[in-house]
DNA sequence: TACACCTGTAATAATATTATTACAGGTGTT
DNA sequence: AACACCTGTAATAATATTATTACAGGTGTA
């Protein structure tokens, strides 16, 4: 196993959401930047932008800033490439590392969990 | 094919939430009735009532109500068998028959999609 | 300078989810 | 009858998520 519990947690999270499993669908096309899907899916920007934050946070897509020819910052995003079998055993594995994220800062620290 | 954008969010949406996939991790030992899964994970019955609920009807436990040998009413969870493989394509594939469940009873009947 | 594009973020409102508490009703046993 | 178990649900509170609006700042071009 590769994925820890609350890292497979925020997978299901961003992809709890029907806007953000349209935009993962839409990024399979090309890269595209925030404007520019912003006006593909009809989309306020700063929405948009949260949507990919959530993707990006869960590993799902990439985000890249840069500077187009004519001096603009451009955001784009990419998808990244993901493969989750998700099944009992997969969810079982994976619950082994799910801790609570309120205490996440909060605990002492600790022997080393599964790094 | 097999699951349609709504069916595969529901999923999304049932696995979202760290209690559930850890009810999902303790039902792989062997099916649980209600109260009994509740004193084990230390949740207020009717709270995992409602996650019980939300896990069903996206298909990934079935319940059952029984009859004990004492007369008493169990119901029973257990775990379906489900094997999601999560890519771009299957979510891209699955977004196709994605709409909004805001419309749902109030849309007008159509020539029906992909059943 | 004004305009048409971009990014990034803060404050707030609207909604949805999660959690608690308190019920009502059903067994069989003491 | 009182008790110890079960299920099912409604009303409400607490939190988290989603969505909007309004900013500030950056390009290059007319």
């Amino acid at each position: 196993m590769d994925v820890t519990g609350n890292e497979l947690l925020q997978v299901f999270e961003a992809l709890a959401n029907p806007h953000r499993l349209r935009i993962v669908a839409s990024l399979r096309e090309k890269r595209k930047y925030v404007s520019e899907l912003a006006r593909e899916i009809k989309m306020s920007r700063p929405l948009l932008y949260m949507h990919l934050q959530r993707l990006e946070t869960a590993g799902l897509v990439i985000g890249k800033l840069e500077l187009s020819d004519d001096g603009k910052a451009m955001k784009y995003f990419e998808l990244a490439e993901f493969d989750y079998r998700i099944t009992p055993e997969f969810i079982t594995e994976a619950v082994r590392t799910l801790h609570d994220k309120a205490a996440e800062g909060t605990e002492a620290p600790h022997t080393k969990e599964e790094n």
